[in-house]
DNA sequence: ATTGTATCGTTGCAAATGCAACGAAGTCAA
DNA sequence: TTGACTTCGTTGCATTTGCAACGATACAAT
């Protein structure tokens, strides 16, 4: 009889890992900033892409696009992005960064970064081993 | 100024590619066995380590202890697990398998190895060395 | 014994979520 | 052009979620 070792057990793993250290850093943003996790990833991913539609920010972050469409609407509400319509193909939208938002995300980066450090610093002598092994293995799973 | 990069973002992913895998094999014992992701993580971890509490499982799997409790109430409706109180400490539960819960994990452990095994593969040449690394690591951040 | 404090599991409730359905816009073939 | 089909973003709705509050129990100090 095959048993099994949830300790082993790569989703679970990765699942506890991954709720851990968001909500870990999503204490730092909602704090400071008042955002929530889909906020952040949509003004996260619009700062790192540029004007974005919806879909493109579903695909890529793996959010349902209605969270996405209401995370949208929160952040034009508080003046950190806008949503125009797309000329090309007006069933996008173009979601851009305002001015706002980019200030917004001046003051969160750099407590991005030492985030960042501080999961470096966990990960000891791996890091990069594993940060190299990790970024192919999201890749695979795309 | 400071510049970012989410591909690098170790939270970033870590939570697109934990949700990825996590539905991918929730699709498995959703279809086949009618578990929401709770009631799957509440009786395997039962499987794993015989009777516990809710607080117990709150803490390892990393689930607000009103999920734990709404999932093993419906797992007692369900027949797939028994709940009685502590007889050493009555505040706490002590949750327990039944006969039909075993029947239960003795079908899926198959499907979850088989899913493992598909995981390695994904991993390639790397696996031993990510799962090991992933191992110490979920340890630091507990 | 009593009082204060901490912990456990449940529940009420507002907010968030996923899913399906929808209108609007694009595409392609006849 | 028309009509069938697809894709995009929004919205309605039922369900799930997280958080705070609660009663019950344990425990320590006096």
């Amino acid at each position: 009889m095959s048993d099994f070792s949830l300790d082993d057990f790569l989703p679970y793993q990765l699942a506890v890992l991954s709720s851990r250290i968001s909500r870990e850093f999503s204490q730092v943003y909602a704090e400071n900033f008042g955002l929530t996790v889909p906020e952040w990833r949509v003004i996260v991913h619009l700062h790192n892409t540029g004007p974005v539609s919806v879909r493109e920010i579903q695909a890529r972050v793996d959010m349902d696009k209605s969270k996405v469409s209401r995370a949208a609407t929160r952040l034009e509400k508080s003046g950190h992005i806008t949503k125009e319509t797309n000329a090309d193909d007006r069933r996008l939208l173009k979601l851009a960064l305002t001015p706002k938002g980019h200030d917004l995300m001046t003051q969160i980066i750099p407590l991005a970064h030492s985030f960042e450090d501080k999961l470096t610093e966990r990960l000891g002598a791996e890091n990069d081993e594993f940060r190299a092994i990790l970024a192919k293995f999201v890749k695979a799973n795309t």
